[in-house]
DNA sequence: CATAAGTTTCAGAAAAGACTGAAAATACAG
DNA sequence: CTGTATTTTCAGTCTTTTCTGAAACTTATG
């Protein structure tokens, strides 16, 4: 028994350790701090957790992991479950990590990508006529980072449409 | 010239336009509002700009304009120039987006990919030789994000490196 | 030097964002 | 229905981030 105490200890440790830091680093990715660790935490879990066991694990109040395993939820990053029987909701995470990859794509290119292409739209459309040497640099500019979204665009969503099994590979080969 | 001054005003609040969504975005990117609107600013404006017209053109302190100067130029993405025979100095960004492009995803390798792949190391390392299915849970599943992470570091580093001149068709063949 | 032009720093103010906790709403079981 | 378990909402508070403005510093010029 002394072995595996030590050992839920030092796993323990490891876990806390993770989602910590994956939290920071959510700062960085402009995710917020709580909703980066909530993910770490239900992906290197071995059995969905309900909001009660959210709050205890990481200390926080009802109403902010109510609403970050919403948020979760919404970007499809996380799935409540019902057990039979029980009243309450349980929260489990996507673990496949080319499936977390390709949602947080979709999700990103919808949140953030779609809205910068459409005020390049306009800004192409409101200077399209304008004559000037100022006109004439601004158009350009806005022209070649539209055109540029727009083949990224298509990468991105070609990329997040894809199979594991092809891309993978495909990056393999890529790198070499 | 009532046809120009038409033109310069329309050019003016096209850009204007621009240069206060691109902000906006700039916050769903976590980069903050007025580095990303000094950086519209300077994309789109035919000539380079003092740290004053800066302030004027945004109404911004100088203080704020500075350090944002400052970090633009720090990321890569902005240059400061000086004209011959006067001391102050300028400011002009770097218009190519191709290497816009690049310039950003090697910044975001080294400032959040790498500090997460050092957290995933660590946490592989510390839980290698427990035993237990909660363990083994959660050491499959950081190998998991470890190899995925370090495969789209290889190729993210490939790209930031690569002649656009390659890449573009590159990516319009992989649209095909 | 002394002065002026320009840049940098930074303490405090303001704004934005995240969190709490408790009350209200909802859902279900008997 | 009634009571209980659970989820949702949100006003107020706390934290973090960003911004201002003025003083300190640096560098060029006569």
């Amino acid at each position: 028994m002394k072995e595996n105490a030590r050992s839920t200890t030092r796993l323990r440790a490891a876990q806390d350790e993770f989602v910590s830091q994956w939290g920071a680093m959510g700062s960085a990715w402009g995710i917020n701090r709580t909703m980066a660790q909530i993910h770490a935490l239900l992906i290197t879990t071995a059995h969905p957790m309900s909001t009660d066991e959210v709050m205890e694990e990481l200390k926080i109040s009802r109403g902010n992991a109510h609403s970050n395993l919403r948020d979760l939820v919404s970007w499809g990053l996380v799935r409540s479950v019902v057990r039979k029987g029980e009243r309450k909701e349980y929260f489990e995470a996507e673990k496949d990590v080319w499936k977390m990859f390709c949602i947080v794509l979709r999700e990103r290119r919808r949140r953030e990508l779609q809205p910068a292409m459409e005020v390049l739209r306009e800004c192409l459309e409101r200077t399209k006529d304008l004559t000037g040497s100022d006109a004439s640099v601004f158009h350009k500019q806005i022209k070649a980072l539209n055109d540029f979204l727009e083949l990224a665009d298509g990468v991105i969503t070609r990329i997040a449409n894809s199979e594991k099994s092809r891309m993978i590979p495909a990056a393999i080969k890529f790198l070499k």
